[in-house]
DNA sequence: CACTAAGCGAGACGGTACGTCGCGTCTTCGA
DNA sequence: TCGAAGACGCGACGTACCGTCTCGCTTAGTG
């Protein structure tokens, strides 16, 4: 017989894991909870993921929340805004905040939320090449520069001010950290 | 009777609730752990605290291990450096990661570490002002650069390559770090 | 401050058990249903008695169901159709067979309820011994008639009659066995 | 195609239940693990047998561990001790207490075990009825004497002291025992 | 010798109870 | 008068077996 390649309730199952994660925080979410949601036993869940953090990356894979649309407004510094703006709107929307900063921030302590955050910022990365080759291109970006550098530099600095010093991240903001990085990369 | 400011054995609760927190992470960081590893009764620690957090809080702010040296090496990009360098220590040793790292990415469901961690930033950025007051003097600085968004981008891509992004950050990557938002902000 | 030296609510406890025990045997008596009808949690029931049995036996020991009356009809005859006939309605009353049975042949597989056992039946003995003695005094008793044995093949025949054989120990079968035994040992 | 009068591995299949209530004891004995152990799929446990109960007891009907070897030693005497020690044995032989206590102190609570626990004792009675059949014709018994009452005794007055007292039984008692019943019946 | 139905293996599932951990509260006593 | 000590209710943990279901593959015994 045929191998499931997971629950018969994943959808329901993981659409619960991440409500109670918006609604409740990472570390109130509850095995037990989302079997109650998502009218699923319990043993149910363990027999097919190992951990909480399993579970909780499973769902995240699944959710298309890091989905990302990579821009080409035909200059770098119109890219470079616009995939602020959207790393902005990821971390603070109502819908994806509290789960991406529950996610992402887990850190070294969580293997499997680790894998989730580095393989999503990985794969963003990659995605992200065309920029800076149409960039290159253009003759917008000095040799030498690393565009994994430019964009430690950019999203790191919105990270850092929306999650860390509690702050906000207007648009002049935005647009003063996409100057800076960029002139100091062209 | 005079009324304390601090349950007596403040210290040795401080100094376990740090070992603990070095020791298992933040979410495996039990008040019973504590009381026992301090010698004493849980109920003392629900007296002066109303919660882990808070009590994290306090150890936090009583354990000088966000003590900053601010340095004045003669030049914007030797200042800056050496900050980075701080930051990246902070953020890689063993004595002070697990600590440092669970705590200030606690984020804003957790107010008391997330207050720990604004005054926090905002302590160091008011210390860090000089640096910049210095630079402008010497003229290294554009005018208009805000010195609040050269260390978001600077602390902020060292967090995020960290942490997020699962990498090194080698002095390498620190310098060129550096030598980007500097000559972006000059 | 002073230990207590059973939970608050023991009599509640002890009186779920027993219930719970005559209503549906002794391997579907849960630890958990106690909990519920005792209005007790969980947690206390294990902060008290280490398994089931050693909650079981506590139980037992308090109940009282295992008094005794050691009778003194003025024959020897008497006195074992007497402990006959208390043997057989222990065994067969529908208040306290179910409690007994399940209890008494527990056997060395449950070393808690085994010692409840024991130290009962040791009980017991002792306290049949004046049967004997004034027996002996009556001349009714053969020199070296042991009152252990007497005491086990009446007592045994009774419950191996009952449990084993699947039989019935009626009045006559009684009297039967207390003839052949004092008979024997006469 | 013909029924089956029991699945194709039914051999494994008591050998495993037998062996893992020697090892464990009744109520660890657990169907998966004979499945398991039987290198049967659980399902076919179920489908021929409707409790765990069912199947012990087809096990042990299978077993030939009840069988009986009935003594004619020329004397009544010689043919009790006989049948006390084999009944001795069988209550304390490391291969096969375990399976008997846990049976046959089954009790009332499982229909299916005191089935097989009666059938096996009545076999047994008409098995013996020689023994007394030859007692009586030597006028070894006491005209009127039962000789059910007579076994009721003897085998009660071994399982009483092993099981219940939690004591042993020498020679010398099944001896006195014996020679008890003996004088009393004749 | 192929057909065909009973028998079986495999896997997933809902469910109950287990025994444990840590939480946060309360009461009572002792220094 | 503070605080130590102990008991407690509570929620969730992760596990073990239970008994049931569905779905194809095996395997005989017959036609």
């Amino acid at each position: 017989m045929r191998t499931q390649d997971g629950p018969r309730k994943a959808e329901a199952i993981f659409a619960a894991t991440l409500e109670l994660l918006t609604e409740h925080g990472y570390d109130k979410l509850a095995i037990e909870a989302v079997a109650t949601r998502s009218g699923v036993n319990k043993t149910t869940l363990y027999r097919w993921w190992p951990s909480k953090d399993a579970l909780l990356a499973a769902a995240l894979r699944d959710s298309g929340l890091f989905a990302l649309d990579v821009p080409d407004t035909g200059s770098l510094r119109g890219d470079l805004l616009t995939v602020a703006t959207q790393i902005h709107r990821l971390l603070t929307s109502e819908h994806t905040a509290p789960v991406v900063t529950a996610t992402l921030t887990a850190g070294p302590r969580r293997p499997e939320l680790g894998e989730v955050s580095r393989s999503f910022f990985a794969d963003r990365m990659a995605r992200e090449q065309p920029i800076f080759e149409r960039a290159a291109a253009r003759g917008e970006l000095r040799a030498g520069a690393d565009p994994v550098v430019v964009m430690d530099l950019l999203a790191g600095s919105i990270w850092f001010r929306l999650l860390l010093r509690g702050g906000e991240a207007d648009p002049k903001f935005l647009e003063e950290a996409v100057d800076t990085v960029l002139n100091g990369a062209s």
